[in-house]
This record gives structure tokens, C-alpha cells and sequence, in this order.
DNA sequence: AAATTTGTTCGCTCATGCCGAATCGGACGA
DNA sequence: TCGTCCGATTCGGCATGAGCGAACAAATTT
């Protein structure tokens, strides 16, 4: 989950893990969270008693839960990517117009994160969260931001890319997904069909910043439901490029 | 800013202290950071190196910015209270309905902390991020939820309670508070007329969750500019307390 | 080009993170 | 009411590594 390496302040390390489990195990008493990573029970006691005194973990009886204190954190580290107020508005109407989830994508470091993600009315309406990393090789945001980016930083981030996670339609070649990148950016936009997951298509728009970089992407993402209709091929395009324009707007306004 | 005792894992407090930094000071750079908690340079350097390395912290440049990962936790913190998802739309609605400002909030620990908050679309509409804390006492979600708690825990909470923020026209004496809390447990309805801050004034309903207890508050939140209009009294009541109702409905469904 | 500022590296030392074992405390069941 | 079990908590000691100052490097300014 989190990169490994033998880095200095080990206990941060630790108990940044102790929170990542938190998450993974949905909460848990010290024992639990102990044998998970392995560690002393009574160090993960001395820890979680930290958390806690910090405000960060809440503990209920003999549960360890992780507060919302992060949701500040959260909140912030997302204020500072401009497109998230520019385009929380324009994300909802897009989602409303084609009646399907939709959402943000924002590059850090050499991942694609989901900035924000709004459900669809449809009841298997796939679900993503704020703060998931997305495969930068076969979503549909991930390739409408690698596509608009400087060829070397593009190099820099595939290289040291599994190419591993998807379904057997991903791309396995390079040279597949260099030709296919250069018709995302003729168009500014790209297309994930099925290439993630099963039942999963998605379309995304690039979204570029005042000073010509790219910001982001906003995406529209179905699920099996909406396969046979043909909106998915006439009227999304039209919409997300819309909205993505209609944030670039925005974006160069403020 | 976070509770001060002498904890044990003491590496672990300095770095949740460089993040909140990170956040007061919107980024920066080692020498910032180490002079604003008086830490040495190289103490703070490694602290940020092992940030970095775990993918919580982003630096480029010379400047350290917090990174997205938080939003993860943050997210699935939220995810924990099931209000969140049953009433995610009612606050859209709500705040559509009534134009002004509008969210939910939740009791941790012994503090109020917003869990969602949708800006009006007036100018100057209040700002509040998800995350931040109210204080309980001259806030309308703040007394809907107090309101709402068992006497013992209420005393709790009261009783280390500074009652120092707010305006002049917050309750000065306990007695005063008491007698309102009554009328607000009354009628499920709080308001906050400026107690909290100058030109805002809000409304919040107790939001009742399956077992009984109570699982939150759902407010509106007004600017200066909607306070001659007596929307305020005659609808917005009757707004906020049948959305809480759809909330507590869906929640018992769940 | 000198000076100033800022990030990074390098040893050293003492605080402290981590552990195993003992203790506590509540939740059952007889 | 007592005994048993399970998990959380406390304790003491040791080895580690967190934190510091100082030297070095790199970038920016004067």
C-alpha cells in the first residue's frame, strides 16, 4: 500500500501504517491491528494512545476508530488544486445531464488521483472515492492527462509502470498505448472501455490550466446498464468536453 | 491547536504538527516549517523526507505541500457515520431550496465537526470546510446535537467547555443555555442568531438516528444579505426539519 | 564575485520506541 | 458470587534511531 523503504523517523511510518489499517480493517481493537502489522501489541498501544491523545483516532470501548480530524487535512489538500472549486459545481450538473457518476482527476507525484466523485442515480452506479488512485494506462482520466502531458515527464511516469492491473483488453504494449495517446490528444479526450474493470466504460476530457499545462481531467464513468444505449458514443463526448472547457474557463477567470 | 500532553511516540506528534503546519502555513519549505515548531532543521528535514516517502507529503521544488493521500483517509472517515450517504442529497436539495449555505455535522469526541458543507449561491455565502469543528455552544448545529444528548454526556462536554469564542450575544451563563436547550429538544429545531459570528445566523434539526440516540445535525447557514427577508422564520424551519426527517427515515431503512 | 539564504549530509548522544512479561478489567457462565 | 477467559493496559530494560549542531552544497541575491 504504501511505498516501501527503509526510511528515517520510523515511528511515523508506523503509525501512518496503523492508520492505514484502520481503513482497511474497519477499525479494531489493538490485538487485531497488532497481529496485522505484525508488531508488539504494547507498541501499538503506545501508538494508538498517541492518535488518540492527537485527536486523530477516536476510541469507542475496545474500538479504535480513525477520526475525522484528517477530513480537515483532506479538505485542504485538495483546496489547493484550483479545478477542485472551479469544477465541484460543473461535475454535478454533468453527472445530472448524463444521468451516470462523474468526476475529477488531478496528477500527484506519478499517480492520477480522484479529486471528487459523485454517483449516478443508476443502482450499480460504480464506486470510487475521493483520494483513489487511479491506473494512469486504462481509465479514461488517467489517459487524458498522460496524453497532454511534456513527452518526457509522460516517459518518466510509464517507466516505472507495472502495465500489471486491468482487465485482458489493456493495452499490454507500449507502443499500443503511445498511438492511442496521441489520438486523446488530438481530440482531448479518452476513452476506457472495459479496459479496468468488467461492466466499467468511461470517457474523460482533459482539463488544461491557465498556463497551458494540464490541471486535470473530468470524466464520466457508467456502469453494465448503460452499455446498449448509444449516448455513451454521441452525447458524452460533447458533454465532457463541454464541461472541461467550461472549467478552463473558470480557471483562467479567477 | 492539537491537545498538548506528554505523549509517548513523541516522532509521531512532530509529524502530525509539520502536517497541520503544512496547512497554516499553505506549504513551504524545511526552514519555515522548522522555525514556525521550533524544531532543528534536520530534525524537520527528516520528518518531511519520510512524509514524502510514505506519499503523504508532495514537495516540489523547494516547497513541501500536503499531499492527496489524506483525502483517503479523510473520505473514509466520513464513510464511518452513516449519515453521511443518507444525506448527502438532502443537503444539495436543501441548500438549492432555500439558496443559502447548508450541511450536516456529527458529535466526535466532545466537539461538533462538520461533515459536509455546500456553499449558497449568494456571494459572501458562509465558508466552512467538511472537517472543521463548531463550536457547540452558539452554534446551531452545535445546540441541535447538545440538545439531543443524554444529561450526563451533555455535563461532560459542558463542563470543560471554555464558552470564551463567539460574540457578545452568546450565552454568557450556563442557566441561560440550559433553559434554551430545553426549548430546542422541544422542538428538534436550534438557531443561532450572530451568537457565532457577526452576519451569520443559522437553523439546525436534530437528526435521530435508528437506536434512538441522536446521529447528527443538518443546517442552513445565512450570509448577511437574507437577513431582512423573513424566509428565515417561516420557511427554513419547516425546510430543515423535514429534511432531517428523510435523513432519520432513510437511516432506519438502511 | 562575494554574500546570503536554503536544503542536505554527517556523526554523535541520549531520549525513547519497541518488546516480553506481568497486571488489570470487564464479560460471560456455572 | 465466584472463577475463567479474553483483551487492553502497565512496566522495566535494552537497543535503536530521533534529534541536534556543524559542516557542506546549491541556489539566489547584492
Amino acid at each position: 500500500m504504501v511505498a516501501d523503504a527503509d526510511l528515517p523517523v520510523a515511528a511515523t511510518r508506523t503509525s501512518m501504517r496503523i492508520l492505514e489499517t484502520l481503513v482497511d480493517l474497519d477499525g479494531g481493537g489493538v490485538t487485531a491491528i497488532a497481529e496485522a502489522l505484525d508488531r508488539s501489541k504494547s507498541s501499538v498501544h503506545d501508538h494508538l494512545q498517541t492518535l488518540v491523545g492527537l485527536g486523530v483516532v477516536v476510541k469507542d470501548g475496545h474500538e479504535y476508530r480513525l477520526g475525522l480530524r484528517f477530513l480537515r487535512l483532506g479538505e485542504f489538500a485538495r483546496s489547493q488544486y484550483p479545478m477542485y472549486e472551479a469544477g465541484i459545481e460543473e461535475v454535478q450538473q454533468l453527472s445530472t445531464a448524463a444521468g451516470c457518476a462523474a468526476g475529477m482527476a488531478v496528477l500527484e507525484g506519478d499517480s492520477v488521483v480522484c479529486l471528487h466523485h459523485r454517483l449516478g442515480p443508476e443502482a450499480g452506479s460504480p464506486r470510487l472515492a475521493a483520494g483513489d488512485r487511479l491506473p494512469v494506462h486504462c481509465t479514461a482520466p488517467g489517459k487524458a492527462i498522460l496524453a497532454a502531458l511534456p513527452e518526457a515527464r509522460r516517459e518518466d511516469i510509464l517507466a516505472d509502470h507495472p502495465f500489471a492491473a486491468g482487465t485482458d483488453q489493456s493495452h499490454a504494449k507500449r507502443a499500443d498505448l503511445a498511438a492511442e495517446l496521441r489520438t486523446v490528444t488530438a481530440r482531448g479526450l479518452a476513452v476506457d472501455r472495459e479496459e479496468w474493470e468488467p461492466d466499467r466504460r468511461g470517457i474523460a476530457a482533459t482539463v488544461t490550466g491557465p498556463d497551458g499545462g494540464v490541471a486535470g481531467a473530468i470524466y464520466l464513468l457508467t456502469g453494465s446498464e448503460s452499455h446498449s444505449g448509444k449516448r455513451f458514443q454521441q452525447d458524452f463526448p460533447g458533454l465532457v468536453i463541454s464541461s472541461a472547457t467550461r472549467i478552463r474557463n473558470a480557471l483562467r477567470d479567477a
